[in-house]
DNA sequence: GGTTTTGTAACCATGATGGTTACGATTGTG
DNA sequence: CACAATCGTAACCATCATGGTTACAAAACC
């Protein structure tokens, strides 16, 4: 399988709080955005406030706002923000200890599995909320 | 999600044949090295297959051997094999047309992912079956 | 007090995954 | 030719992650 979209999800809320200023938003017209349910938006942004990148407010007038630079926002955090998860998944069943690859194929994968997954979430990193912000009003106009 | 086990499993099934020399494994014998159902290695070596990497033989003393040089089968062509859907997925329904950020952020995004997912794998291209082997009979010595 | 909004639990439908059984087709051996 | 070994593949199932939905309590504001 792939990556869920989570990602793309808190990505693009983040990039609407960055995009729509200082104001709360509200998960309703953060949902209507993403055209998802409000409930999928404050379940994700429930993870980016515990990483730190948001607040929110209950009552009229209340909703959701950036609490850190979108400058010093990478992509490569949000994600880390929301999915958990190593990048590869091991054998579901410990392999054959008795044969000479089975014993000892995990431990030479792991290193190599965490070298891709950094080499992955290195370029994410290139990417600020800034940047992205940018790009997309560049298609934009 | 991450992604799935066939990747693993797969990459432990051309180590398996690589090690063990030009003599025709059966799925039976690698099923007891990777710890599954003969069924389960059937249906990899099938895609594995299709790829060109091995070649499959029934009746007795048959079984599956390698078709290419280890030295040029790379962890990135076996996941590229077995693996196809792109590492990221995108928002389930389309975003709304009518918000600017909706309306361009995932031709934005795809670009970024291509990036990051070429970045995973040209990491995973920088070692061979062979280099594998090596690497795993270092460690059992 | 009443409205708005968050916080979160509960439930469900869907799809991917991996395991299992079953059985036909093919191949080699005696 | 008969038989055993092996692949090829369909079918079924249990499990899990995911995302959508409803519901309702809690907090905040007017």
């Amino acid at each position: 399988m792939s990556i869920s979209s989570r990602t793309t999800i808190a990505i693009h809320i983040l990039a609407l709080l960055a995009h729509c200023g200082p104001d709360p938003l509200t998960s309703e017209f953060i949902a209507g955005s993403v055209n998802t349910n409000p409930v999928v938006i404050r379940r994700l942004l429930a993870r980016l406030r515990e990483a730190g990148f948001v607040g929110s407010q209950g009552g009229p007038g209340g909703g959701w706002q950036l609490l850190r630079q979108p400058g010093k926002i990478t992509l490569r955090d949000i994600h880390l923000a929301v999915e958990g998860a190593a990048l590869f998944s091991l054998h579901s069943a410990k392999p054959n200890p008795r044969c000479p690859i089975g014993k000892n194929i995990q431990s030479t994968l792991v290193g190599i599995f965490e070298a891709a997954q950094a080499a992955m979430e290195a370029e994410l990193a290139r990417t600020t909320l800034v940047h992205l912000v940018k790009d997309i009003q560049t298609r934009a106009s």
